[in-house]
DNA sequence: CTTGCGATTCTA
DNA sequence: AGAATCGCAAGG
């Protein structure tokens, strides 16, 4: 287990986009790690991007987090009750980030299910299991992350990234980004990464 | 101050 | 396919 640097953080925002997959995120919540699993992100790269928070150097009091140096979060809120975790990337006053769209649940299993759905794991239908947080709000809400964690530092104890070097390499997938209509030419950008099902040999 | 809408989710 | 639901940013 190795925990990402600043190094990792301060590079080409779609790099860290897609090397973020198969990385965990832990979040410390009373005393427990959460751990999930990063399945799925999407790229926000700066003032250029019509589809990023701080297109056209919109640097408003939302978007400061993203004017940080890599390796901080950008935590907002979206359609008035979802929180969407964002990882920031490259240097200070190039505002871009990372979404974190989807993960899978890692440990302790009974209470990230508990965070999400207020059940054990166990008591969860399949249904459930399977749809546990593929989709940014989902994310957050089952690693309890909030705006209280906006603009906090990805290199913390109690919060921050990490690799297993046991683990074999992700097959990643890629594609647009997901609703961002308005963005005219920079909504069919294959931004978005994906860990590709395991498919049976 | 007002207003229009959004990097979504759940239910049917 | 539609509703829920409210902070944010733009405009007057």
């Amino acid at each position: 287990m190795k925990k990402l640097t600043k190094d990792f953080y301060k590079r080409d925002t779609l790099t860290v986009a897609k090397e973020l997959i198969g990385k965990y995120i832990v979040h410390r919540v009373k005393g427990e790690n959460l751990v999930c699993r990063i399945t799925e992100t999407e790229a926000y790269t700066g003032i250029e991007d019509k589809a990023c928070h701080a297109y056209q150097d919109r640097r408003t009091k939302r978007t400061e987090a993203l004017y940080m140096e890599g390796g901080h979060a950008y935590v907002f809120l979206i359609y008035g009750m979802y929180e969407c975790m964002n990882v920031v990337t490259e240097e200070e006053n190039t505002p871009c980030a990372v979404l974190l769209r989807g993960c899978r649940p890692i440990s302790p299993l009974d209470v990230l299910a508990q965070q999400r759905y207020q059940k054990t794991y166990q008591q969860l239908t399949n249904y459930q299991k399977k749809n546990f947080a593929n989709g940014p709000g989902k994310l957050t809400k089952a690693l309890a992350i909030t705006r209280e964690q906006n603009k906090k530092s990805l290199l913390s104890e109690e919060f921050f990234l990490f690799e297993n070097d046991n683990d074999s390499p992700p097959v990643i997938g890629t594609g647009p980004r997901i609703n961002i209509e308005y963005a005219q030419e920079y909504k069919q950008k294959p931004w978005r990464f994906f860990e590709m099902e395991k498919t049976k040999s």
